[in-house]
DNA sequence: CGGTCGGTTGAGCTAGATCAAATCCAGTGG
DNA sequence: CCACTGGATTTGATCTAGCTCAACCGACCG
């Protein structure tokens, strides 16, 4: 991982939405979202740049206006977990304690609007919706978290890759022709899914012979949603 | 920081230990947990009977008092990652959305303490001590639930398992002469670390023959801490 | 005393890791 | 515009940690 570049600070003001749609499931605004925007900085992060590291301090949190974060927990040895990526209109820092016990990484270039965690604090401490809406966020990266257990506990490797790209088909958003884009590289989908790269290169290579999906350096399109579905058994219920 | 710790009784108080998260935080009650109280059940349920399942709506949650209850996925096909056990003083169901995404099931004979959810969003709803408590334990579910997606996705089997062992030392109080509590199955530890059972017996074989454990049917005691520690890499910092 | 149910141990087997070798671009410089 | 270079990706060949299948053991129980 490259320690290139620190974040550079970027304060122009991005008015309009001048982004795709947010997909995002993350949730509602805040409610108080207002206020806290008078304390907020955009900011631009080089692509492979560190937002912040295991163990910093968690000031602020952040929410992401344009570009893929990943969430990164190291080894000593190297060994790496990507816990999640993170796309626009997502949260990002906000459950966090006093420190951050995640580390968090562009993928691409990205925008983020920064927040001081004590701002939002003091909001969370006189305004129980923005308290509630915090919880909300918590809980489903809770969710998500199970979810995720499941799948890297019990999951073959290309059920793993299937429903890897089931959920990026639900959060992203589709180019044309159903051409979904697939920012991260092999080697972060594969800490991400506890798998070797050339593993997820062989079940995505064996899922394209099938025709289950088309597959471009950076995208994929859905041939057989039926397929593809039947590949990444489902939890119960 | 030594095996041979005094054992401790009051398991509803136990201050946070340096190693492995618990859920409970740490000798925070509830702020309000007095008019909780009033709408509050104790409830006994056997082994193996059902807390609640997978999808229940999430009408109640509940603090152990006495015993070890453990969280469960299933996959259609009986696959099963029990997400963790739960023993005195922790809290479960709190961070549910509407539905319980996780079944609960009594690994021991269990006594719990049935609080209405209802009233819990009440009092969230008013007192922002009591959200942010409530945050504060989805916080910490999540911290361990990122943990424990890097033993799943990165870790050796004997990783898993010293890791494990190590986690129990620290959250089960010990009996006399440093022995450990086990209370569940072999299967249940299979499933909790994404292994087989098989693998969980050979592991646990090969650490009692280099001394590294002595193992009772339902204990264990840590024969050299280093060895174990030295087993379970840790994540950085 | 026989049966059942966890747990343990042994003997292969295999999904996925590891090692190695192309191949494919994207970006660079001429 | 084109050749060149370096990293990412793909593919192939082999190896192995951990799974599967099977036998056995020992505690508990009616």
């Amino acid at each position: 991982m490259q320690t290139s570049h620190q974040p550079t600070l970027d304060r122009t003001h991005r008015i309009g939405l001048s982004l795709p749609p947010t997909t995002a499931p993350a949730g509602q605004d805040c409610p108080d979202i207002g206020a806290l925007e008078q304390q907020a900085t955009t900011i631009s992060v080089h692509k492979d740049a560190e937002l912040y590291a295991q163990g910093d301090p968690a000031r602020y949190c952040y929410r992401i206006v344009a570009g893929c974060v990943r969430t990164v927990k190291l080894m000593d040895d190297g060994r790496r977990q990507i816990n999640e990526f993170l796309l626009p209109g997502d949260w990002l820092g906000v459950e966090a304690l006093a420190e951050h016990d995640l580390a968090a990484e562009a993928v691409t270039a990205v925008t983020v609007r920064r927040y001081p965690r004590r701002a939002l604090d003091q909001a969370a401490g006189h305004d129980c919706r923005v308290a509630h809406w915090l919880l909300g966020i918590a809980s489903r990266q809770l969710r998500n978290a199970r979810d995720r257990m499941v799948t890297l506990g019990r999951k073959s490797a290309s059920e793993r890759v299937a429903g890897f790209l089931l959920e990026m088909v639900d959060r992203v958003p589709h180019e044309s022709a159903g051409h979904v884009p697939l920012p991260m590289s092999r080697g972060d989908i594969a800490d991400h899914l506890g798998l070797t790269i050339e593993t997820v290169c062989r079940c995505l290579a064996q899922f394209r012979r099938d025709g289950t999906i088309a597959l471009g350096r950076a995208t994929f399109a859905v041939r057989s949603q039926a397929a593809l579905l039947a590949l990444a058994r489902a939890t119960r219920h």
